[in-house]
DNA sequence: TACGACGTGTTATATTGTTGCACAAGCAAG
DNA sequence: CTTGCTTGTGCAACAATATAACACGTCGTA
């Protein structure tokens, strides 16, 4: 089984407190540890994208930041996105103009996301077979991969099970 | 061998002409049949994609509608590509906001594109594999695919025959 | 003819993302 | 410690992408 669930569904009954804790703990010891500098306005953009463990829109977090703090424009919140992409710490969904924390930031990677078109929810896969496929279906073309944007829209198994349908956007 | 190429990339030596030409009457057949309406602007706003060969932005798309219809406003570029797209005349890049032309509009489906990060251009694949093993590994996750997005961004051969390197984007 | 569906014109607005410049905060070399 | 460099932030404007709302016209058909 290559399947490496990045950052499974939140199910039911997970400690979502304990799973933010922990990504903002991991995000610390890396930044520390690249020597980079995970500064307030960066940890919370991180803690927001985090909290609500869905895609978040970038205005949506503007105005969050914006009810703690005045001066928040827009350039705040993008450097602090840009920031948070480049160490890996948040990927960007492409199918979505929106950004989910990446459960993990260690190793660079593209993901291969799984987004609920009924609650939203995400998850990151990164598949080997997938990424292989891929890029041997592609070589045959002769063309030479560098970055996968993979984003499967669909229905969550929670959903699913709850009766919601595919052709129900 | 489970590939389908839909578009290619536009190898040297292609009648881009024939190309278009061809990509616009299977176009009008398809919307005949359909009893659907290639309006002039629907019918240029496609041959604008498919002269390029490569993906076209809907700004520039409206500038160059601007400069032979005094009229055109965003609102005509969107309704036009909205039309070609609910046909399946053309595809949108997620990862470029920008739009390309289909090679195979007669089915419904969604493509698997290859870009050329040096010289923009793109090629559609269609291949049943890719597709099969990615709803395979989200089955396995318990999630129901909907719609695959999958946009791979790389070097075309040519460029790649001509030494240009990945890592300079 | 009258109606209804569809396509277009027009204006305004919403959403998403960037540039440029000034200033402040942290840090390292002398 | 202070000078100077790099990085981060504040701020104002702007650029790029996309949609809403309503009026009007065209065309097929009852």
């Amino acid at each position: 089984m290559s399947t490496t669930v990045v950052t499974p569904f939140k199910h039911e009954g997970h400690d979502h407190d304990h799973c933010v804790d922990d990504a903002l703990a991991r995000a610390e010891r890396q930044c520390e540890r690249r020597g980079v500098r995970l500064t307030p306005i960066r940890r919370r953009v991180l803690e927001l994208i985090w909290r609500r463990h869905e895609p978040m829109k970038a205005y949506d977090l503007l105005d969050m930041l914006r009810a703690e703090r005045r001066s928040a424009a827009p350039p705040t919140v993008y450097r602090a996105l840009d920031f948070l992409l480049e160490e890996g710490l948040i990927h960007r969904i492409e199918s979505l103009n929106a950004y989910v924390g990446c459960g993990d930031p260690d190793r660079p990677h593209v993901g291969q996301f799984l987004i609920c078109r009924h609650c939203n929810a995400v998850a990151e896969m990164n598949d080997a077979d997938v990424h292989k496929v891929l890029a041997d279906k592609a070589g045959d073309l002769g063309f030479q991969v560098g970055t996968q944007t993979i984003e499967i829209n669909g229905l969550c198994p929670i959903c699913r099970d709850q009766g919601h349908a595919l052709n129900a956007v």
